[in-house]
DNA sequence: TAATATCACTTGCATTTCACAAGTAATATA
DNA sequence: TATATTACTTGTGAAATGCAAGTGATATTA
């Protein structure tokens, strides 16, 4: 029998793709990590936030390298291990991330608050910083 | 028996607090369209998205409510109707949800490239508008 | 080289969420 | 009074999720 598709949504509406990508509990705070922590393997990810399931989360590494946000590629001085990596769509949602928690700095009790004064005292040199970083991350290798 | 709790969240770290109240397929949605769409009733954002069910759709309005994200009040006009405003913590939203727009348009096919433009182009004039219609909306009763 | 450890998963099972259809109470309209 | 509309609630089956316990590949240690 084939699988039943449930819900209907339109994709040629605004939001709605980022929604499909990024609407779940755990996507954008793996994204966090790998953005703002550097955390780059399986192990890193189950760490940071305790709590999540490890078929979860393989399972949004895998939805993650699916649309193009995350690649996998292992390690090369550790061949059990993979790293995860942001690409450019991925590195991207700085911004996005950017706003959402300087919303919630302004709204809720949020920690990290250095964090979130250099944010929303510089936003664009903060956002420079991050893809910098990510820049330099990726390049050592030609 | 207690409802035992699952998965311990540190509430403390930036962007977790987002997540726990946008972090699902709905909301951002229902958000926008109260905030571009000017949708205001439980019929309208049944219809907007067609495919979210009743009983979800109730229970989202009723978390964003509790978030403080949405007022419910009846309608002046008609005993049966609600109506869901964005309160200001909501509104605040706005950033948010132009840069998720931007990066799916960046990186998706997505819809209505006018609005598209017109935030890319202009994106605190955008802002303000989007800001100035809410204050509008919600100060003619005094 | 054998034993053990680490890493990135997969599997199985119970619980929870969700989509869909059908109903309900309150209010409005004819 | 009869019918319609609005904002839900309830019931049901299917899918997603959380958790514990594996598994196989690679690395490290004795």
């Amino acid at each position: 029998m084939p699988k039943k598709r449930r819900g209907k949504r339109r994709s040629g509406c605004p939001l709605n793709a980022s929604v499909e990508m990024l609407g779940d509990r755990w996507s954008l705070l793996i994204i966090r990590d790998m953005m703002l922590r550097g955390a780059k393997s399986y192990k890193e990810f189950l760490e940071c936030y305790e709590g999540i399931a490890t078929n979860i989360l393989a399972d949004r590494l895998r939805k993650l390298v699916a649309y193009g946000i995350v690649t996998a590629e292992p390690d090369p001085s550790d061949g059990r291990k993979l790293n995860y990596l942001l690409t450019e769509k991925g590195i991207d949602l700085a911004p996005v991330l950017t706003e959402m928690v300087l919303w919630a700095a302004e709204h809720e009790d949020t920690g990290n608050q250095a964090l979130v004064r250099q944010m929303r005292e510089n936003k664009e040199q903060f956002l420079a910083g991050v893809r910098k970083r990510w820049a330099n991350r990726n390049s050592p290798r030609p």
